[in-house]
RNA sequence: GCCGCAGUAGCUCAGUGGUAGAGCGCACCCUUGGUAAGGGUGAGGCCGAGAGUUCAAUUCUCUCCUGCGGCACCA
């Protein structure tokens, strides 16, 4: 006997093994015919799997939350089936679900083009209308790897080969299609429905190696519904106008150009926002201890040796000769015989400098040193992304050299900080993940327990939930990152905390204990924002351009309705701007409408309209960014309030 | 760096083997109007760069550069 209980706490007993489809057939025929699949003591589980014994069950149809996950991972072995039948001889390989859809990466000589993807589409789509049924086999490892072996699927048995052990072989079938899976299907591709599209092309390298041949990778998204498809692609569009490439420049805030690649030109209004976050940055660092430095650009190539970066990072470093000046018969010419300089990549061995002049007691610990350091970085050319991902920056860098007890007290005086400036920037969505020891690592594992304890513990202590990025800390020591995500999903690193125990090492930094002898300090490197162009990027995006009053590089137009109120708009600009307030007149000949729709586009916070009326009243009529109501106040009370309410959040009166 | 796609006016884009077009923006004129496009006129282009094919290339081919989407990278 078997004893399934149901969701809602019913209880039906089976005279033996049973199987989903036989539990969904006997609660009824309709639930039978819309079952897709069964939750088995919470796990998913194919329709014709056996139960054998007791247990909880759940049939999981096309609105369970689960359904979404079943109905990618099939739509990905159905497209794979549409490609290998379209395209003979194309080999697949991998095709996980990912955030709102999947992919599948084919292994093939000839690239797939937009063509290729809408008659895969439809092919799929035929797929689905034969409802071609789907059965599991378990097969013997060697048989399969034969199989797909002399099917030329040498990928496939490269991934069965490299299966655990104790792993079973599962042959899924679609029809005759098959593929190795872990499964769980949909009993047939008629369930897969047709809310499918097929994104774009890409490559990708087999196993994420480039030193391994690149594959042709197909993206596409499935939802349970049309309805579901359509709302997604809507968002896509809505998200690409959150763009901030596009928004910089719909909003005249910067602009890149390929003189200067992956280096931005920042416009006046670009730069407002740049100096609000930076003066408000530095307001923060200074009450929390820092002293802020400012170190060179350039510095000796030998310096970098003994850094270490030389050896390690040479290729993302910018190298110029330190030419030397001299005249010959031409006239003046330089020649390449100095040293070789590099722009600096980091900040943090200028700033050991800083620590080594004199020294230091332990009494003068910790030390917190700050630059707002402009660093270069020759990244990938394929990297470079607008704001995002540059090779000049300026990070809000800041070094703290400390004893290793005062560690976990640093720590979470950083993550206080951290919480306090991002929730002054509205900015709560942010993932917190530490990053532990790497396999190519210094220090022994000692060090490394500790070290990855006291981040693990300040995090803890801080209420904070974190995920753990295995190996993925600095040579050095583990990491704190803090991401956050633009209007498209990618995730970026912004802030970071890091311990490091090497460099003060490399670079003699130590001070003098109670007892009179020689320590090393530890040194926590750390950025709050990371750096202003990425976090302004983010920003940007985060708020879809209409940034809150504080940071809007405008933050009133004043807009005439005709040119009797042209004396008063001008006096009330000049009084907004004695207030503090980022004001512009708008004078022009156009209509009222003309100039809220103008400035409405360029995300101005705040329009202030004057006619003959306001002017005989003394008033201004305000029109908040994206609303409709106008609220027509006396002037002196609208700058007052407004005044206010740009401070930054700092500066505001507590309560 | 790798794979794919793209590059035409400031922006968004159309187009053609015989050296170019729209809308918006911009300039000027008319219009002085109550909260997201008033009307007219006009100025803007070495059709990304180089080479090749051709009588002729913005258009076809190749190389390069840059951008975009992924991948890899991200101290």
């Amino acid at each position: 006997m078997v004893a399934i209980t149901l969701p809602d706490g019913s209880i039906r007993q089976f005279d033996g093994a049973v199987t989903g489809a036989g539990i969904a057939e006997s609660i009824s025929k309709s639930l039978a015919k819309k079952a897709l699949a069964v939750k088995v003591d919470g796990d998913v589980r194919d329709l014709f799997g056996e139960i054998d014994q007791d247990a909880s069950v759940e049939i999981i149809t096309r609105d369970h939350e689960d359904a979404l996950d079943l109905i990618r991972h099939d739509t990905a072995h159905l497209m794979a089936q549409a490609v290998q039948e379209l395209f003979p001889g194309t080999q697949v390989t991998i095709g996980p679900n990912i955030e709102d859809g999947f992919f599948y990466d084919f292994a093939r000589d000839e690239p797939f083009s937009t063509d290729d993807l809408a008659a895969i589409e439809k092919r799929m789509a035929e797929i689905v209308d034969q409802d071609r049924p789907t059965r599991m086999e378990i097969w013997a490892r060697q048989d399969a790897i034969t199989h797909f072996n002399a099917l030329g699927e040498t990928y496939k048995a490269e991934i069965i080969a490299d299966l655990p052990s104790d792993e079973d072989v599962k042959i899924y079938f679609h029809g005759d299609w098959h593929d190795l899976c872990r499964g769980p299907h949909l009993p047939s591709t008629k369930h897969i429905g047709k809310a499918f599209k097929l994104m774009k092309v890409a490559g990708a390298y087999w196993r994420g190696d480039h030193r391994n041949a690149m594959l042709h990778r197909i993206y596409g998204t499935a939802w349970r519904t049309d309805k579901e498809l359509k709302a997604y692609l809507q968002r896509l569009e809505e998200a690409e106008k959150r763009d901030h490439r596009r928004l910089g420049r719909e909003m005249d805030l910067f602009h890149m150009q390929s003189e200067a690649q992956g280096s931005v030109f920042w416009h006046p209004k670009g730069y407002i926002l740049w100096r609000e976050l930076e003066a408000y940055m530095r307001r923060r660092l200074d009450d929390d201890g820092y002293v802020e430095v400012k170190t060179p650009q350039l510095l000796d190539s030998k310096f970098w040796e003994k850094s270490g970066h030389w050896g390690k990072f040479r290729e993302n470093m910018f190298v110029v000769p330190d030419e030397i000046p001299s005249t010959d018969d031409e006239g003046p010419v330089l020649t390449g015989e100095g040293n070789l300089l590099a722009l600096k990549p980091m900040n943090c061995p200028a700033h050991i400098q800083v620590f080594n002049q004199g020294i230091k007691s332990y009494r003068d610990l910790p030390v917190r040193i700050a630059e707002f350091g402009c660093v270069h970085r020759n990244e990938a050319h394929g990297a470079l992304h607008g704001l995002l991902r540059v090779r000049q920056m300026t990070q809000d860098d800041g070094h703290i050299f400390c004893r290793e007890d005062q560690v976990v007290d640093e720590t979470r005086r950083f993550l206080a900080l951290f919480s306090r400036v991002y929730s002054d920037m509205g900015m709560t969505e942010i993932a917190y993940k530490l990053a532990t020891r790497p396999d190519m690592r210094a220090g022994d594992d000692a060090v490394w327990d500790r070290a990855e304890k006291a981040l693990a513990d300040a995090l803890t202590s801080s209420g904070l939930e974190f995920d753990i990025a295995e190996g993925e800390g600095a040579f050095y020591g583990p990491k704190l990152e803090f991401h956050l995500t633009d209007a498209i999903g990618r995730t970026w690193q912004a802030g970071t905390f890091q311990l490091d125990y090497v460099m003060p090492e490399r670079l003699d930094a130590s001070y003098v204990d109670e007892a009179g002898a020689k320590q090393r300090p530890v040194m926590l490197h750390r950025a709050v924002l990371g750096t202003f162009e990425r976090f302004t990027g983010l920003l940007i995006e985060h708020y879809a351009g209409r940034l809150p009053l504080w940071l809007a590089p405008v933050q009133v137009v004043v807009a005439t309705i005709t040119s009797e109120a042209d004396a008063y708009a001008e006096e009330t600009v000049a009084a907004m701007r004695a207030a503090g307030l980022r004001a512009e007149l708008d004078i022009r000949n156009e209509k009222i409408n003309y100039k809220v729709r103008e400035h409405s586009h360029a995300k101005v916070p705040v329009i202030a309209v004057v006619g003959a009326r306001e002017a005989e009243e003394q008033k201004v009529s305000l029109r908040r960014l994206g609303q409709k109501e106008q609220n027509v106040v006396l002037r002196d009370q609208a700058i007052d309030a407004l005044a206010e309410e740009a401070l930054a959040p700092d500066l505001r009166p507590q309560g």
